[in-house]
DNA sequence: GCCCATTTGTTCGTATGTATA
DNA sequence: TTATACATACGAACAAATGGG
């Protein structure tokens, strides 16, 4: 049972599937009780799962029917790049952060390399997303230079290898 | 019985303290049994209003220890804080990813999960900043709310349970 | 119109793991 | 070691909405 919680998990695969077209727009996933079924896992864990997806906005429930799939990560990205992508992929960043910070085993270390270069991967997408946000709005994206300026309180050194 | 969830009333509560003051930025929320106590609710809706209030990015936790006010809308709303700010600190961001995709050695795992810590912390203010960013749009931050505009609006006042 | 099964959403209580002090 | 606290997980119950007899 280690790595990231169950609940991600099961949030990662249906997100991979919804990506992968497995799950295409306006198809209804399957019910929790299914979904408890096939991961074998708690309704807990999947209502978590769920909500999870719910917040990310890429899918919505109606009571009394299903969930259903809104939008992919990628159709959503080559239509509008606006500023609810970037919170979304913000939110899914804190995750894999928080989800980061829990594993502290030494044998647990090349699991954690690895998703920190996910980790990596996705700040980068984050930051092209911002460039696009930028030409959008007219201004020039503001390359390298006005770095490192006042606010104080920024973090000491620790980085920079 | 009536109106919203008791979780997003107590949410709401919480959020409402923050941005009053009664709650200052850096102070911890009482735990979680003390806020069973004082709402008269189940540990679960108190959980969930804390999942709600660390979405948006108000709150963050450390187990434990406590639960902690990150900002208020208004503080960061006096900051100006614009896309460049965002850009920058995605950039200083990745900056501090990639030098951790670096460590490997097991020696170093604490020092590892320190840096993670600021990692986690980075990008709390990162989506802090963000929620400004809409406010000064005059967008809404997509929370959780607005669903339900998929089946064409039922009960939009909220008050009919 | 009324019952009934299914499904989402919410709430309850409890247990366990892990982090902090 | 002990105690407190957050985070995750399990199981159960109920309300509300939907749709099919």
């Amino acid at each position: 049972m280690i790595g990231r919680p169950a609940y991600q998990r099961v949030a990662d695969d249906l997100r991979s599937q919804i990506v992968s077209g497995a799950l295409p727009v306006g198809q209804p996933l399957p019910s929790t009780a299914r979904l408890v079924e096939h991961y074998e896992v708690s309704t807990t864990v999947v209502r978590a799962a769920i909500k999870k997806l719910q917040n990310e906005g890429l899918v919505y429930g109606q009571p009394g029917k299903a969930v259903y799939v809104r939008t992919t990560p990628d159709q959503s990205r080559d239509a509008r790049i606006g500023l609810e992508d970037l919170a979304r992929d913000l939110s899914e960043l804190r995750d894999e952060v928080s989800g980061l910070s829990g594993q502290r085993s030494p044998s647990d270390v090349d699991e954690l390399r690895e998703e920190v270069d996910e980790l990596r991967r996705t700040v980068g997408l984050l930051q092209t997303r911002l460039i696009d946000l930028y030409a959008r709005t007219g201004q020039p994206y503001p390359h390298d230079e006005a770095r490192r300026t006042e606010t104080g309180e920024r973090r000491r050194a620790s980085g920079d290898r």
